[in-house]
DNA sequence: AGCGTCTCTGAAAGCCTTTTCTGTTTCTTT
DNA sequence: AAAGAAACAGAAAAGGCTTTCAGAGACGCT
């Protein structure tokens, strides 16, 4: 707890002290360091010695104010505390990570009026790009088509069609979780998912539904929308029960969904999975790896979706410009919930 | 899908277009837009007006080039992903977002090698400080002395007594838990906890069996270290009823933990909380509230320590830099799974 | 010896802003 | 009306780096 006014910290070196010490001029020090070739050898490494001896780092800042890129890019978030945030960032943060970019967190808390806040500030710190994650895929209004920088989108895509927007194909997704209850043998599926408000709750039962139609088969009963929660599973499920025993198998909105089905299915006297199968959606891993038996469910791979994204900036911002909605596939976790019928 | 290279995007208007438009310096330009006393009251209007009309934003790389100071600080986090950082992080995003600093954004995916890369990258870019975020709360290695600016560090103390760690109390909220186990009129207490390795584990049962021992009282058994998961729980919990069935309330260390042991309880018959209380630590809403009864959890508070971190950075970057390890109190969340012996 | 050709090195400009200092104008005051 | 004070405007430097251009020295050739 002691409390001192800080000493004097060593400036950082620069590129003249370097050159001091080297006994060259700062121009040839910064040739030197930069591998250009117009420097005999000995003189570079006199230079290079130096700058060792003296742990010379490059000021980005100055370097960025002369090259006119800073090799920053704005990552607004509009929430931070959302559990599809967070891998969509880890994905975007390593892409840029590994080379020479440097990432600006910044959370909008959902408000639009700090979102624009935000990047009014980047744009001053002169970032040479921004990603924009959503917290749910449905549609979001346009940082606008007049920024300096390019901009592209993950998660929820932008309403403006002329933006570049990177989302998973929630459609597809649909489709593959019933492909996968198909070949586990189950005919008579059902689905319980969450809030119909949500395009995600909508496409995924498009996609299932296609995919039955598909096979020449039909949903058990209507898609029961309701909330993403854990106690809407019960109840759904017990309505499903009482209108359709015969059902084998439950294609589940969310793992939250999904554990409150598998609870009363038990509680009912079904097996899982002998009797009905069950899947859940966003591959959460405390609830899938927690839940008995561990629950199959489909990820919606965000990290790809925030590599993408940063990728398609990286790209974007080197002149190459896309735009439309891209889709990026789901992929299908098979754990105990679901095996095949014997 | 359209493709195309992109169009030149016009350049952001720098100061001397706004003079130039105005029909001033570059310097009275920018006395008037700081609002530095020595402009005429129509002259600053007319700048302001050019500044207006060419949406002009002063570039902060320049200004923090010249400054010394650029107004930006590093997050260093040792795990996205983990459920612990993004609190903290969010905290401090807030405390500093609020004002005019920047957060770079890293992951260092617990790995000492990226941490150094990181590390340096930072502070190539002239940030005015860090902030290291721990993913658990035994102490870690130094970043060092010599760095040239001020780090705090958040969640894991550093190892040097000489560095400013904010961490959560956990051995007060051991003592908070049981005090409310106690206020509920509890008094055969038993406490299920996870992996002994981590100091959280190790804080918590100590603070527990302090508070007992303040109220005369002990741990019904000993302390179950095991895991920090569900299966855990139940299985801690079959054996504490078989060898003491006499417990009146469980605390655990994870409300993971006491999700698996509140499973264990109904399983066997014990009403919650009628018969036993249970309690959890970490107050994560996907499991307090998804739980039947909704679960008393204690809350770290971790985005008091992330702005408490951050507040500190600030005054450390000021001049006044403190030293040591500061905890911060934690909070008990009062749901359905405690209540009053009547 | 003189010329052209390379190979190195260094001076200087430029990036954008803030700040200091100097110079000019306007207003008071005697 | 003259002198001094105050108010305002602008030139220039600084901050750290990269890059261009010109100059200097070394070398080979006729």
């Amino acid at each position: 707890m002691a409390e001192a006014t800080g000493p004097a910290r060593s400036q950082p070196a620069t590129l003249s002290d370097v050159a001091r010490l080297a006994g060259v001029s700062i121009a040839t020090a910064s040739k030197a360091l930069n591998g250009r070739s117009q420097v005999r050898a000995e003189t570079r490494q006199r230079v290079v010695e130096a700058a060792e001896r003296l742990a010379f780092r490059p000021n980005q800042v100055a370097r960025g104010l002369l090259a006119g890129r800073t090799g920053t890019v704005g990552l607004l978030t509009s929430d931070l505390e959302g559990r599809f945030s967070i891998p969509i960032l880890m994905g975007a943060e390593d892409a840029f990570g590994a080379g020479e970019v440097a990432v600006f967190l910044c959370d909008a808390r959902g408000d639009a009026i700090r979102e624009q806040h935000h990047v009014r500030a980047l744009l001053g710190r002169r970032v040479d790009g921004l990603i924009v994650v959503g917290s749910r895929t449905d549609p979001r209004p346009s940082l606008g088509r007049e920024l300096p920088v390019p901009v592209v989108y993950a998660y929820a895509p932008s309403e403006d069609p002329e933006d570049l927007s990177i989302v998973p194909d929630s459609v597809g997704a649909g489709r593959l979780a019933v492909d996968h209850l198909l070949a586990c043998g189950r005919t008579r599926i059902a689905h319980i998912t969450g809030d119909p408000g949500y395009a995600a709750a909508r496409e995924r039962a498009e996609g299932a539904r296609a995919a039955l139609a598909d096979a020449g088969l039909t949903l058990v009963g209507e898609p029961g929308f309701g909330a993403w929660s854990e106690g809407w599973g019960r109840a759904a499920t017990a309505m499903l029960l009482d209108r359709h025993p015969e059902v084998d198998a439950v294609l589940c909105g969310s793992d939250q969904i999904a554990r409150g089905v598998m609870d009363l299915l038990r509680e009912r006297g079904r097996r899982v999975p002998e009797d009905v199968a069950v899947m859940g959606f966003d591959n959460w891993r405390v609830l899938t790896s927690a839940s008995r038996p561990p629950l199959t469910s489909v990820d919606m791979n965000l990290e790809q979706v925030g590599r993408a994204a940063a990728h398609a900036l990286f790209t974007a911002i080197a002149g190459t410009r896309r735009s439309g909605v891209e889709a990026l596939p789901c992929r299908v976790v098979i754990r105990g919930s679901t095996v095949p019928l014997t």
